[in-house]
DNA sequence: TTTATTCATCGTTAAATTGCAATAAATAAA
DNA sequence: TTTATTTATTGCAATTTAACGATGAATAAA
């Protein structure tokens, strides 16, 4: 149905779900990438930066805005981007808690 | 259009996207706590123990070993999953590499 | 051999996602 | 005030995703 049933899951499971899949997808990573290189941006940078319409970097600036891991402020006619450092520290150690458990060894796996 | 444009980002902006939308949904993060936990197990038990249909899990576990963070083995009429330990870390420490980027501090920001 | 168990695959449905043109809103510049 | 610039929002089309019932394939058990 695309319909996750995430009641069925975990607070931490569908909180470490959201926060990838809001990364799962090249543009947004390359937004990313840009405000790191750049540390501030405006939106019409990331449209000619990455080469996909308006509308389109702006419905992604707006899923990073929501996730907290960005952050954007008015200024005159346009709006300056930046990482938001709070928020970026948060969803790296949620991965890296997760993705840093001891795992099982070779000889384990079946 | 629902059709990422992968011909305009770089190879490891798709690489790093493809794997965070793997790990973006809650069945397939509670898939890989479990195998965490118990190191292996069939697919009818992440069946009980998530409780989403059997097709369902049976496709999760498909992405997952697509992704190559897990494996699968044929075991009489049932196959045994574990983790693959040289896929996750391979991920593990692609997560990393991009999330323990330096990151501008507050000052930088708008 | 027949039956039961286990899992993958197929086909389908409902919903979410991606992308963009058109447009609105807000401010700056002329 | 009028015009230009910049971004968000709306509405739409194409595609992908999530979920599951039905079914097939493969092996174990009776």
């Amino acid at each position: 149905m695309g319909l996750t049933k995430t009641e069925i899951f975990t607070e931490g499971q569908n909180r470490l779900a959201k926060v990838a899949k809001v990364l799962g997808h090249p543009a947004r990573i390359a937004i990313l990438q840009h405000l790191l290189k750049v540390q501030t941006c405006i939106c019409g940078d990331l449209v000619d930066e990455i080469g996909l319409a308006q509308p389109t970097i702006s419905q992604h600036l707006k899923e990073l805005k929501t996730l907290g891991i960005i952050q954007g402020t008015i200024e005159g006619t346009s709006v300056c981007y930046c990482i938001n450092p709070q928020g970026w520290e948060e969803i790296r150690d949620m991965l890296w808690n997760f993705m840093n458990q001891a795992i099982p060894g070779n000889n384990a796996c079946c």
